[in-house]
RNA sequence: GCCGCCAUCGUCUAGGGGACUAGGACGCCGCCCUCUCACGGCGGUAACACGGGUUCGAAUCCCGUUGGCGGUACCA
């Protein structure tokens, strides 16, 4: 009994996710998270979060809310933390002080200038060994045979030979620790069985190993994720667009999207399944089924799974999602819904299969609730000259409706087609620019009910009576 | 420079020596549906970076070249 219990215990997988405050959550950040968070729930293991702060220049509490933030919304939630790597320097100055004395690591005053001066003198490809000194920052020893080996799920075994490593320096003259330092002691302290990160760590893993080694410890097991790049292959940067989780919330798009999204890139259940709920996503993630390919961030594609998204929502669940929305990018629009909910939701239920993110929806379905927008193209191409003309006609046959319902309406319309003689689109495109003012929008009969007899006469009129002015005025 | 990682359609990927006439998804193009835009349906376009091996047989294994990326900080 108490056997499996330690078993048990051995066995539960333990992961991380450790960002450093010096911006905002980034994609490849998220994605990070993501990785880390679907393992996690998967094994049914435990996932902490550690804030890496320990670069005082550019950590700033902000930030640390910001990634918060990013993470709630992604709703990606975690079992313990977040813990402060900088409160943590009490426990790093006595294992750095262990490391001192048993000789594993050692002060030295050189710069990186004399770590060049070094290679010149001993081959560009050896590894930098500095001599004890009193002061000075402290260096981790380096052995000077053989290697360490980095397991890894994604790569399998990499290994770095010693010979080609330079001692690192693991703490500063004033004694505070270094990254490659205090993320072996957290890992170490914080029992994670799986490091899963980005690729960019590869190169630093031997360092953390060997720190993890002249502590007589265990190696966990790694996952270097592959990197993610911009549409142009090149870093992922603000001229790409979204690259942020802030900016991805404000351009209206959905956390299931963004997760479903993220998962792909870089990972694949191995069928031909795109489209996944998250429940399906945990059931199916396993690290070794993750790429070595570096990946680019195709907004496009994002796009597209968020408007199939956007459509399995029920009509009242995606109005709680355009209301979130709502409050913090269009304030318009959350005035719209409180005060014509009955509105609202039909102007949802005509709209829902068009738009692919809660961005699209007010610029299609604005004009249920406020003023038309003035496309002047559009009025010049579907109002002015013959096409006006039908305007007056549909006018009427609207006027003298008895019924305003969308039946009716279609009714009335087809009559006015078939009086006229003219295509369909005649009759319908200069009605759509009076009452919407664009080209664009829901079905026409849906519109035209849901606007309501009284606001689309009007809208008609007005629309005419510009004609009229516009004529005169030539 | 040195150390390391990576290399299949434009993009994300499937592929683990014969099942490959290289599959799927996004995009793009065409057709259908159609009142616009979408949605949906059908069809099409398009890839194993290059060169050597190994093997009866290579997208798959090995080596090299080229290219991309990362690390090389008293940053993380």
């Amino acid at each position: 009994m108490r056997r499996e219990l330690r078993l048990a215990c051995l066995d539960l997988m333990r992961l991380r996710f450790a960002p450093s405050p010096t911006g905002a959550l980034h994609i490849g950040g998220a994605r990070t998270a993501l990785f880390n968070w679907l393992a996690a729930r998967h094994a049914q293991g435990q996932l902490v979060l550690r804030i890496e702060d320990t670069d005082r220049e550019r950590s700033t509490p902000e930030h640390v809310e910001q990634i918060l933030d990013a993470l709630r919304w992604l709703e990606l939630d975690w079992d313990e933390g977040p813990i402060f790597q900088s409160q943590r320097a009490e426990r790093h100055q006595e294992v750095l002080e262990r490391l001192l004395r048993s000789g594993h690591a050692y002060r030295s005053s050189a710069t990186a200038d004399d770590v060049r001066e070094y290679k010149v003198s001993h081959g560009a490809d050896r590894g930098f060994r500095g001599a004890p000194e009193d002061l000075g920052a402290v260096r981790l020893r380096v052995p000077d045979e053989g290697s360490t080996i980095v397991r890894d799920l994604i790569r399998g075994d990499t290994s770095f030979q010693h010979v080609h490593l330079d001692d690192p320096v693991i703490a500063r003259a004033d004694g505070s620790v270094l990254y490659n330092f205090a993320v072996a002691v957290d890992d170490l302290d914080a029992q994670i069985t799986h490091v899963v990160r980005g690729e960019d760590h590869l190169s630093n893993t031997p360092k953390q190993l060997l720190v993890l080694e002249a502590l007589g410890a265990a190696q966990p097991v790694y996952a270097h994720l592959p990197l993610l790049h911009g549409p142009d292959g090149k870093k992922l940067s603000k001229r790409h667009g979204a690259a942020s989780v802030q900016e991805l919330r404000d351009a209206g798009y959905l956390p299931e999207a963004v997760r479903n999204y993220l998962a792909l890139l870089g990972w694949g259940a191995g069928d031909d399944q795109t489209v996944m709920s998250t429940e399906e996503l945990i059931e199916r993630f396993t690290l070794d089924r993750v790429s070595r390919n570096p990946a680019r961030f195709d907004e496009i594609k994002l796009r597209w799974l968020n408007g199939v998204q956007i459509r399995s929502l029920s009509v009242s669940a995606l109005g709680e999602r355009l209301l979130e929305f709502a409050a913090e990018a269009q304030p318009r629009m959350l005035k719209a819904a409180q005060s014509e909910p009955e509105r609202f939701s039909q102007a949802i239920q005509i709209s829902q299969e068009k738009i692919h993110t809660l961005a699209d929806f007010w610029p299609l379905s604005g004009f249920l609730f406020e003023e038309p927008t003035q496309d002047g193209t559009a009025r010049t191409r579907w109002l002015e000259g013959q096409a006006g003309k039908t305007l007056e006609h549909t006018q009427r046959a609207l006027e003298q409706l008895p019924s305003f319902d969308e039946d009716s309406i279609r009714q009335a319309l087809n009559g006015v087609i078939e009086r006229l003689g003219v295509k369909p689109k005649d009759v319908y495109q200069p009605l759509r620019v009076a009452i919407t003012g664009t080209t664009i929008s829901p079905g026409i009969f849906e519109s035209v009910a849901l606007l309501g007899r009284e606001r689309s006469l009007a809208r008609i009129g007005a629309a005419l009576d510009g004609l009229s002015e516009g004529a005169d005025g030539h």
